[in-house]
DNA sequence: CGCTAGTCCTGTCTGC
DNA sequence: TGCAGACAGGACTAGC
């Protein structure tokens, strides 16, 4: 669920914490943890120094060199509360107490996100590529990742090794948005196609930082509040709707196992 | 390399 | 109303 806009949106309602402490820990399952470098108990009296994202990956900088990570996977949602009583909701894994009295929560219904306790984060990210809103990417970037490949320009699109934070919603709006059709061979772009759908990547995922994320189903901000870019989308989630632009009804296929929206009629 | 299918899970919606 | 089946924003793996 949480593609990189959304984790940004999370990642700057969380910022406001920075400097508190943890002053408690409550895992309610142990098996959301990933995998962890140091104790769960060593968190405690640790303050945050900085929240970072990578990709989709939320990354609390924590004192003494640890990182507390968090994936939302698909249903995961983190979010502050200031009453520990309002926390009831089923599907918490895990609540951080902090010294400012905020309350930070992690839940996630299907349980694909995860929790991982770092002490390294070079290696843990290392096998994440670009991240689509950095300089590195960009035509040169996508020229060269495309070069010779025969797989789905959606589908590639979507591999976090080579660019990551883009998902399903963003992948299918910025293609929608660069009048490319998701399965055309990546190989088979030309220079100006390329071009022009970087720009389209970067402006989506912009717009969808500014709107604080996509609300389809399940995402919250950081307040636990409903995102805003789902009035914005063009194709996601409107099949057999008119397409905004031609007024054609918008399709709506199977491309690598993602639900795919396009335009038959605009995109090429 | 590229592609499909399966896996991890629960919730929600649709059609009968 | 009940129930079965489809489907969901992610990421990984096995197999062909």
């Amino acid at each position: 669920m949480p593609e990189l806009p959304e984790v940004e949106t999370i990642r700057s309602c969380l910022e406001a914490h920075q400097g508190a402490r943890i002053v408690k820990v409550e895992v309610k399952r142990a098996d959301i943890i990933r995998r962890a470098d140091f104790e769960l108990r060593d968190l405690i009296g640790l303050s945050i120094k900085g929240v970072g994202r990578r990709g989709k990956y939320l990354d609390l900088v924590l004192s003494g060199r640890g990182h507390l990570i968090l994936h939302m996977g698909m249903s995961g949602r983190v979010y502050q509360v200031e009453e520990p009583g309002q926390i009831e909701a089923p599907h918490v894994h895990l609540i951080i107490y902090l010294s400012n009295q905020a309350v930070i929560v992690y839940q996630d219904a299907r349980r694909f996100g995860g929790v991982w306790l770092v002490k390294d984060t070079r290696d843990f990210f290392s096998h994440l590529g670009v991240e689509p809103l950095a300089r590195a990417f960009n035509t040169d970037y996508l020229e060269k990742a495309l070069k010779g490949r025969k797989i789905a320009i959606k589908t590639l699109l979507l591999d976090q090794r080579l660019i990551s934070g883009i998902g399903n919603i963003y992948a299918d709006e910025a293609l929608f948005r660069s009048g490319i059709l998701p399965d055309r061979p990546s190989g088979s772009l030309s220079r100006r196609e390329v071009e022009v759908l970087v720009r389209a990547i970067k402006k989506v995922l912009r717009q969808g930082i500014e709107q604080r994320g996509t609300t389809f189903r399940d995402f919250r901000d950081g307040y636990n509040q409903m995102g805003g870019f789902q009035d914005h989308l063009k194709v996601y989630g409107r099949f057999r709707e008119p397409c905004p632009t031609c007024g054609q009804p918008l399709e709506r296929v199977r491309l690598g196992g993602r639900s795919t929206h396009y335009c038959a009629h605009c995109q090429h």
